[in-house]
DNA sequence: AAAAAACGTTGTACTAGGTCAATGGAAATC
DNA sequence: GATTTCCATTGACCTAGTACAACGTTTTTT
């Protein structure tokens, strides 16, 4: 259950097995069976989950009630509302599974207590952030300065699991674009004329 | 010069003097006329800038000759291409000032040193990064669910100040509309009908 | 102080992408 | 294995935002 994380954390900082058996008490195993959720909009996220197995998305609803895909998690990918999470603000975030999943959640004392008696973790945590920081930048220039076409070219060279894994209409929320003209597109493309 | 900077890091961490003293000398300050750029699209981003005095902005320049504007920073922000400093690969990004400024620079390998001699700075940078990353979030829901005038009457709200310091085309390029669109947009709330 | 550049506004025409609804096929659910 | 729900596609029509250009003002530059 711990494997993902294990590997994962290694890539960035080296553990002892004692460090890492210490950190594990920390995190909260849970299973997550499809459709279900794990933030709804309203409440306050507790925790960051990492995701052993599965696949989620966070989303909010906007006031005509469409969904506007914030990002998919996947194996190995953290998933929260931090701004919830740091605040103790409700969250305007929901978060649930698109598929059968696994997950460690890390609950906000815990998280107090592992940068404390691991400083590593600190480091680990910062160098996380930068990349989740990174990619969002990107997402950002694309927002501002690609057409639908570009921003799903470079979605399926950039995440061609996620295409495999989510139906069509989600990858159109992400993009910020309507399922019927991402269709179009795909349309054009295929048949061109 | 290095005031607005020791205030800056205290709200967050608390330094002694020497360890301060320390810090002040890994920053290399930099005075940049309005106009002159900090980072040309096609460089390496060699430095992150902590800006003491003036504004500046980072933005792209598409195939069409427009630009993008990703970020505007005034005094206490800190404005870098944070993927090509990380990863040394060439930025497609230009950071250039708006006003006359001055900038503090902590080059790649002083971070490195900071970071080593002073722990407690690896958890100023993980909450500041941590602060970014939110805040970016909620730019890429705004960008998903918000009609322009919207966006612009939240970007009014929450940057007021960037709002006076700033021609109005260049907030049309934050925002992601033309600057003719974004005048009709103001034109619609000062005379309706 | 003059000249030049940058800026905001507005008109007309246009287009990328949205809306709504119908259809058939594929998956989940029971 | 039947039924229901979910999903992608397509057509007809619509609209938020774009493109381009002209004009007057303000700001910069010299």
């Amino acid at each position: 259950m711990y494997d993902r994380l294990h590997q994962h954390i290694s890539r960035l900082v080296s553990l002892t097995d004692d460090e890492f058996a210490f950190l594990k008490t920390l995190f909260i195993p849970k299973k997550l069976r499809r459709k279900h959720d794990l933030l709804q909009a309203g409440d306050v996220c507790k925790s960051i989950a990492f995701v052993e197995k599965g696949l989620l998305k966070a989303y909010t609803v906007d006031a005509k009630g469409v969904e506007h895909i914030l990002q998919f998690a996947p194996e190995d990918w953290w998933i929260s509302d931090l701004y919830s999470y740091l605040t103790g603000e409700p969250s305007d975030t929901q978060i649930d599974a698109l598929e059968d999943s696994e997950l460690l959640l890390l609950e906000r004392g815990n998280m107090d207590i592992m940068v404390e008696n691991i400083p590593k973790m600190e480091r680990f945590f910062r160098i996380t952030l930068q990349n989740n920081y990174i990619a969002s930048q990107r997402r950002i220039k694309s927002a501002l300065s690609q057409s639908a076409e570009e921003k799903y070219a470079d979605f399926i060279h950039r995440y061609p699991d996620i295409v495999q894994r989510v139906p069509q209409h989600m990858i159109a929320s992400y993009l910020g674009i309507t399922p019927a003209f991402l269709s179009r597109i795909r349309g054009r493309k295929a048949h061109p004329d």
